[in-house]
DNA sequence: AACCTTCCCTGATGGC
DNA sequence: TGCCATCAGGGAAGGT
Protein backbone atom coordinates (compact mmCIF):
# COMPACT_ATOMS: atom_id res chain seq x y z
CA UNK A 1 0.00 0.00 0.00
CA UNK A 2 2.32 2.73 -1.13
CA UNK A 3 1.52 5.98 0.65
CA UNK A 4 3.67 9.08 0.85
CA UNK A 5 6.62 7.50 2.72
CA UNK A 6 6.79 4.56 0.34
CA UNK A 7 6.60 6.75 -2.75
CA UNK A 8 9.20 9.09 -1.27
CA UNK A 9 11.52 6.15 -0.58
CA UNK A 10 11.16 4.99 -4.17
CA UNK A 11 11.72 8.54 -5.41
CA UNK A 12 14.96 8.84 -3.47
CA UNK A 13 16.18 5.51 -4.75
CA UNK A 14 15.49 6.39 -8.37
CA UNK A 15 17.04 9.82 -7.89
CA UNK A 16 20.25 8.17 -6.76
CA UNK A 17 20.49 5.80 -9.69
CA UNK A 18 18.76 6.96 -12.81
CA UNK A 19 19.45 10.63 -13.67
CA UNK A 20 21.38 10.87 -16.91
CA UNK A 21 20.21 7.45 -18.08
CA UNK A 22 18.33 7.17 -21.35
CA UNK A 23 15.55 4.79 -22.29
CA UNK A 24 16.38 2.60 -25.28
CA UNK A 25 13.17 0.62 -25.64
CA UNK A 26 9.91 -0.06 -23.89
CA UNK A 27 7.66 -3.08 -23.72
CA UNK A 28 4.26 -2.62 -22.20
CA UNK A 29 1.22 -4.78 -22.06
CA UNK A 30 -1.88 -2.67 -22.50
CA UNK A 31 -4.01 -2.74 -19.37
CA UNK A 32 -5.96 -0.46 -17.06
CA UNK A 33 -2.78 1.02 -15.64
CA UNK A 34 -2.19 2.91 -18.90
CA UNK A 35 -5.83 3.43 -19.68
CA UNK A 36 -5.44 6.96 -20.97
CA UNK A 37 -3.07 6.07 -23.74
CA UNK A 38 -0.77 3.04 -23.75
CA UNK A 39 0.42 3.95 -27.25
CA UNK A 40 1.70 7.31 -26.08
CA UNK A 41 3.93 5.71 -23.47
CA UNK A 42 5.35 3.01 -25.70
CA UNK A 43 6.00 5.49 -28.49
CA UNK A 44 7.28 8.46 -26.52
CA UNK A 45 9.42 6.89 -23.77
CA UNK A 46 12.20 5.53 -26.01
CA UNK A 47 14.93 8.14 -26.41
CA UNK A 48 13.90 10.07 -23.30
CA UNK A 49 16.49 10.87 -20.64
CA UNK A 50 15.82 10.81 -16.88
CA UNK A 51 16.31 14.31 -15.55
CA UNK A 52 14.70 14.52 -12.12
CA UNK A 53 12.35 12.73 -9.76
CA UNK A 54 9.64 14.55 -7.88
CA UNK A 55 6.66 13.58 -5.78
CA UNK A 56 3.24 15.10 -5.11
CA UNK A 57 1.21 13.25 -2.50
CA UNK A 58 1.34 9.61 -3.55
CA UNK A 59 2.21 10.48 -7.15
CA UNK A 60 5.72 10.01 -8.48
CA UNK A 61 6.69 12.50 -11.16
CA UNK A 62 9.52 11.34 -13.39
CA UNK A 63 10.90 14.30 -15.27
CA UNK A 64 12.07 13.23 -18.73
CA UNK A 65 13.58 15.23 -21.60
CA UNK A 66 10.17 16.18 -23.00
CA UNK A 67 7.57 14.71 -20.65
CA UNK A 68 6.42 14.36 -17.10
CA UNK A 69 5.89 10.64 -16.58
CA UNK A 70 3.35 10.42 -13.77
CA UNK A 71 3.12 7.16 -11.84
CA UNK A 72 0.65 6.21 -9.12
CA UNK A 73 1.35 2.80 -7.55
CA UNK A 74 -2.20 2.10 -6.40
CA UNK A 75 -2.23 -0.82 -3.98
CA UNK A 76 0.39 -3.19 -5.30
CA UNK A 77 2.51 -1.22 -7.75
CA UNK A 78 6.28 -1.85 -7.69
CA UNK A 79 8.79 0.27 -9.57
CA UNK A 80 12.20 -1.37 -9.44
CA UNK A 81 15.55 -1.10 -11.17
CA UNK A 82 16.94 -4.38 -12.48
CA UNK A 83 20.71 -4.55 -12.78
CA UNK A 84 22.28 -6.68 -15.51
CA UNK A 85 25.16 -7.78 -13.26
CA UNK A 86 22.90 -8.98 -10.46
CA UNK A 87 21.45 -12.49 -10.66
CA UNK A 88 17.70 -12.85 -11.01
CA UNK A 89 15.49 -15.03 -8.93
CA UNK A 90 13.05 -16.92 -11.10
CA UNK A 91 10.02 -15.08 -9.73
CA UNK A 92 8.61 -13.37 -6.68
CA UNK A 93 8.23 -15.72 -3.74
CA UNK A 94 6.08 -15.25 -0.69
CA UNK A 95 7.37 -16.01 2.74
CA UNK A 96 5.22 -18.92 3.97
CA UNK A 97 4.55 -17.38 7.39
CA UNK A 98 4.56 -13.63 6.90
CA UNK A 99 3.37 -13.39 3.32
CA UNK A 100 6.17 -10.92 2.60
CA UNK A 101 7.80 -10.93 -0.77
CA UNK A 102 11.47 -11.64 -0.37
CA UNK A 103 12.97 -11.59 -3.80
CA UNK A 104 15.12 -8.59 -4.56
CA UNK A 105 15.40 -8.83 -8.32
CA UNK A 106 13.39 -10.76 -10.83
CA UNK A 107 12.82 -10.99 -14.55
CA UNK A 108 9.58 -9.50 -15.89
CA UNK A 109 6.68 -11.82 -15.11
CA UNK A 110 3.00 -11.76 -16.04
CA UNK A 111 2.37 -8.95 -13.54
CA UNK A 112 5.08 -6.76 -15.05
CA UNK A 113 3.12 -4.34 -17.19
CA UNK A 114 5.94 -2.04 -18.27
CA UNK A 115 9.54 -2.85 -18.94
CA UNK A 116 11.92 -0.04 -19.93
CA UNK A 117 15.39 -1.00 -21.13
CA UNK A 118 18.01 1.68 -20.60
CA UNK A 119 20.97 2.27 -22.88
CA UNK A 120 23.40 1.10 -20.19
CA UNK A 121 21.66 -2.28 -19.89
CA UNK A 122 19.71 -1.56 -16.72
CA UNK A 123 15.95 -1.90 -16.72
CA UNK A 124 13.11 -0.10 -14.99
CA UNK A 125 10.23 -2.46 -14.26
CA UNK A 126 6.67 -1.65 -13.29
CA UNK A 127 4.87 -4.59 -11.69
CA UNK A 128 1.35 -4.38 -10.29
CA UNK A 129 -0.62 -7.46 -9.31
CA UNK A 130 -3.99 -5.78 -8.76
CA UNK A 131 -3.58 -3.15 -11.45
CA UNK A 132 -4.92 -0.31 -9.31
CA UNK A 133 -1.95 1.83 -10.36
CA UNK A 134 -2.06 4.57 -12.99
CA UNK A 135 0.49 5.97 -15.39
CA UNK A 136 0.34 8.79 -17.88
CA UNK A 137 2.48 11.26 -19.76
CA UNK A 138 2.05 15.03 -19.57
CA UNK A 139 3.97 17.45 -21.77
CA UNK A 140 6.81 18.89 -19.70
CA UNK A 141 5.12 22.12 -18.78
CA UNK A 142 4.93 23.35 -15.19
CA UNK A 143 1.49 24.93 -15.65
CA UNK A 144 0.08 21.68 -17.02
CA UNK A 145 1.58 19.84 -14.08
CA UNK A 146 0.18 22.28 -11.55
CA UNK A 147 -3.33 22.14 -12.97
CA UNK A 148 -3.12 18.35 -13.20
CA UNK A 149 -2.60 18.21 -9.43
CA UNK A 150 -4.79 21.18 -8.55
CA UNK A 151 -7.29 18.94 -6.77
CA UNK A 152 -4.68 17.66 -4.32
CA UNK A 153 -4.47 19.01 -0.79
CA UNK A 154 -1.56 20.28 1.28
CA UNK A 155 1.82 18.65 0.78
CA UNK A 156 2.83 17.55 4.30
CA UNK A 157 6.52 18.42 3.83
CA UNK A 158 5.86 21.51 1.74
CA UNK A 159 6.00 25.17 2.69
CA UNK A 160 2.25 25.40 2.20
CA UNK A 161 1.71 22.99 5.09
CA UNK A 162 0.77 25.60 7.70
CA UNK A 163 -1.65 25.49 10.57
CA UNK A 164 -3.94 28.22 9.21
CA UNK A 165 -4.26 26.46 5.84
CA UNK A 166 -4.88 23.09 7.48
CA UNK A 167 -7.49 24.49 9.84
CA UNK A 168 -9.22 26.27 6.97
CA UNK A 169 -9.63 23.03 5.05
CA UNK A 170 -11.27 21.35 8.04
CA UNK A 171 -13.81 24.08 8.68
CA UNK A 172 -17.38 23.19 7.86
CA UNK A 173 -16.64 19.51 7.28
CA UNK A 174 -18.93 17.08 9.06
CA UNK A 175 -17.66 13.67 8.05
CA UNK A 176 -15.53 11.36 10.20
CA UNK A 177 -11.96 12.61 10.57
CA UNK A 178 -10.51 9.36 9.25
CA UNK A 179 -12.63 9.62 6.08
CA UNK A 180 -11.35 13.14 5.59
CA UNK A 181 -7.74 12.03 5.95
CA UNK A 182 -8.24 9.40 3.27
CA UNK A 183 -9.46 12.03 0.82
CA UNK A 184 -6.45 13.49 -0.94
CA UNK A 185 -7.89 16.99 -1.27
CA UNK A 186 -7.16 18.08 2.30
CA UNK A 187 -3.74 16.59 2.94
CA UNK A 188 -2.06 14.72 0.07
CA UNK A 189 -0.25 11.45 0.61
CA UNK A 190 -1.92 10.03 3.72
CA UNK A 191 -3.46 6.60 3.21
CA UNK A 192 -5.02 4.02 5.47
CA UNK A 193 -1.94 3.07 7.48
CA UNK A 194 -0.63 6.55 8.23
CA UNK A 195 -4.12 7.90 8.88
CA UNK A 196 -4.52 5.42 11.74
CA UNK A 197 -1.04 6.19 13.02
CA UNK A 198 -1.58 9.97 12.92
CA UNK A 199 -4.93 9.72 14.70
CA UNK A 200 -3.29 7.59 17.38
CA UNK A 201 -0.50 10.14 17.88
CA UNK A 202 -3.08 12.92 18.08
CA UNK A 203 -5.29 10.86 20.43
CA UNK A 204 -8.38 11.32 18.25
CA UNK A 205 -11.05 8.69 17.66
CA UNK A 206 -11.20 7.94 13.90
CA UNK A 207 -15.00 8.34 13.88
CA UNK A 208 -14.94 11.79 15.46
CA UNK A 209 -16.76 14.29 13.26
CA UNK A 210 -14.39 16.95 12.00
CA UNK A 211 -16.52 19.88 13.17
CA UNK A 212 -16.81 18.39 16.64
CA UNK A 213 -13.05 18.36 17.18
CA UNK A 214 -11.53 20.96 19.48
CA UNK A 215 -9.02 23.29 17.92
CA UNK A 216 -6.27 21.80 20.08
CA UNK A 217 -7.15 18.35 18.76
CA UNK A 218 -6.97 19.57 15.18
CA UNK A 219 -3.63 21.13 16.04
CA UNK A 220 -2.32 17.85 17.41
CA UNK A 221 -3.39 16.11 14.22
CA UNK A 222 -1.76 18.81 12.11
CA UNK A 223 1.51 18.07 13.91
CA UNK A 224 1.10 14.30 14.02
CA UNK A 225 0.68 13.85 10.26
CA UNK A 226 4.18 14.94 9.20
CA UNK A 227 5.58 13.21 12.25
CA UNK A 228 4.29 9.74 11.35
CA UNK A 229 5.11 10.27 7.68
CA UNK A 230 8.66 11.32 8.52
CA UNK A 231 9.06 8.22 10.64
CA UNK A 232 7.79 6.15 7.72
CA UNK A 233 10.42 7.64 5.42
CA UNK A 234 13.16 7.19 8.04
CA UNK A 235 12.42 3.46 8.19
CA UNK A 236 12.21 3.06 4.43
CA UNK A 237 8.43 2.64 4.21
CA UNK A 238 6.00 0.03 5.49
CA UNK A 239 6.06 -3.43 3.89
CA UNK A 240 2.98 -5.42 4.82
CA UNK A 241 2.77 -7.44 1.64
CA UNK A 242 3.78 -5.95 -1.66
CA UNK A 243 5.70 -2.76 -1.09
CA UNK A 244 9.33 -2.75 -2.27
CA UNK A 245 11.68 0.15 -2.80
CA UNK A 246 13.36 0.85 -6.14
CA UNK A 247 16.09 -1.65 -5.28
CA UNK A 248 13.59 -4.40 -4.53
CA UNK A 249 14.10 -4.14 -0.75
CA UNK A 250 11.41 -4.16 1.91
CA UNK A 251 10.90 -1.31 4.34
CA UNK A 252 11.02 -1.73 8.11
CA UNK A 253 8.40 0.75 9.27
CA UNK A 254 5.92 -2.09 9.81
CA UNK A 255 7.86 -2.75 13.04
CA UNK A 256 7.34 0.86 14.14
CA UNK A 257 3.56 1.02 13.68
CA UNK A 258 1.71 1.77 16.91
CA UNK A 259 -1.81 0.60 16.01
CA UNK A 260 -2.19 -0.32 12.33
CA UNK A 261 -2.40 -4.09 11.88
CA UNK A 262 -2.21 -4.70 15.64
CA UNK A 263 -5.76 -5.46 16.76
CA UNK A 264 -5.92 -6.90 20.29
CA UNK A 265 -2.30 -6.02 21.02
CA UNK A 266 -1.78 -3.68 23.98
CA UNK A 267 -1.73 0.04 23.27
CA UNK A 268 1.90 1.24 23.52
CA UNK A 269 0.69 4.18 25.66
CA UNK A 270 -1.79 2.66 28.09
CA UNK A 271 -1.91 -1.10 27.52
CA UNK A 272 -5.58 -1.25 26.53
CA UNK A 273 -6.15 -3.73 23.67
CA UNK A 274 -6.22 -2.05 20.25
CA UNK A 275 -9.59 -2.29 18.53
CA UNK A 276 -10.28 -2.78 14.85
CA UNK A 277 -13.37 -1.33 13.19
CA UNK A 278 -14.35 -0.35 9.65
CA UNK A 279 -14.51 3.30 8.60
CA UNK A 280 -15.09 4.30 4.96
CA UNK A 281 -14.76 0.61 4.04
CA UNK A 282 -11.22 0.59 5.43
CA UNK A 283 -9.84 -1.42 8.30
CA UNK A 284 -9.27 1.08 11.12
CA UNK A 285 -7.19 0.55 14.25
CA UNK A 286 -7.28 2.66 17.39
CA UNK A 287 -6.96 2.60 21.16
CA UNK A 288 -10.41 2.89 22.77
CA UNK A 289 -8.85 4.36 25.89
CA UNK A 290 -6.48 6.99 24.42
CA UNK A 291 -8.73 7.91 21.48
CA UNK A 292 -12.10 8.80 22.96
CA UNK A 293 -14.91 9.56 20.58
CA UNK A 294 -16.10 13.11 20.34
C1' DA B 1 -20.82 21.16 -2.65
C1' DA B 2 -20.63 17.53 0.48
C1' DC B 3 -21.09 13.08 1.43
C1' DC B 4 -21.73 8.19 0.54
C1' DT B 5 -21.59 3.75 -2.05
C1' DT B 6 -20.00 0.75 -5.58
C1' DC B 7 -16.63 -1.07 -8.38
C1' DC B 8 -12.18 -2.47 -10.17
C1' DC B 9 -8.47 -6.60 -9.47
C1' DT B 10 -5.81 -10.71 -7.76
C1' DG B 11 -3.86 -13.74 -4.35
C1' DA B 12 -4.14 -15.48 0.27
C1' DT B 13 -6.88 -17.72 3.53
C1' DG B 14 -10.17 -20.64 5.73
C1' DG B 15 -14.35 -23.53 5.88
C1' DC B 16 -16.31 -27.55 4.10
C1' DT C 1 -5.03 -28.69 -9.78
C1' DG C 2 -10.84 -29.03 -4.74
C1' DC C 3 -14.30 -25.44 -4.57
C1' DC C 4 -16.10 -21.38 -3.02
C1' DA C 5 -16.72 -17.19 -0.16
C1' DT C 6 -14.34 -13.56 1.93
C1' DC C 7 -10.94 -10.06 2.60
C1' DA C 8 -7.43 -6.37 1.52
C1' DG C 9 -7.92 -1.09 -0.34
C1' DG C 10 -6.86 3.95 -3.64
C1' DG C 11 -9.45 6.40 -6.18
C1' DA C 12 -12.82 7.08 -10.11
C1' DA C 13 -17.52 7.25 -11.02
C1' DG C 14 -22.13 7.65 -9.99
C1' DG C 15 -25.99 8.51 -6.78
C1' DT C 16 -28.41 11.35 -3.19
Amino acid sequence: MPELPEVETIRRGLEQRLPGGRIREVELRPCRVFRDDPELLSQQLPGQRFEAFRRRGKFLIIELSDWFWIVHLGMTGQLTVRLPERPDSPRFLRHPATGLQRVRQHAPDHHTHLHALLEDGRELLYRDVRKFGRQLLLPRDEDRLRSHFAHLGLEPFGEEYRWEAFRGRLDGRKLAIKSLLLQQNVVAGVGNIYADEALFEARIHPCSRVHRLRRYEQKRLFEAIPEVLRRGVRFGGTTLRDYLDSDGQQGTNQDELRVYGRPEEPCPRCGTPIEKIVVSQRGTHYCPQCQRRR
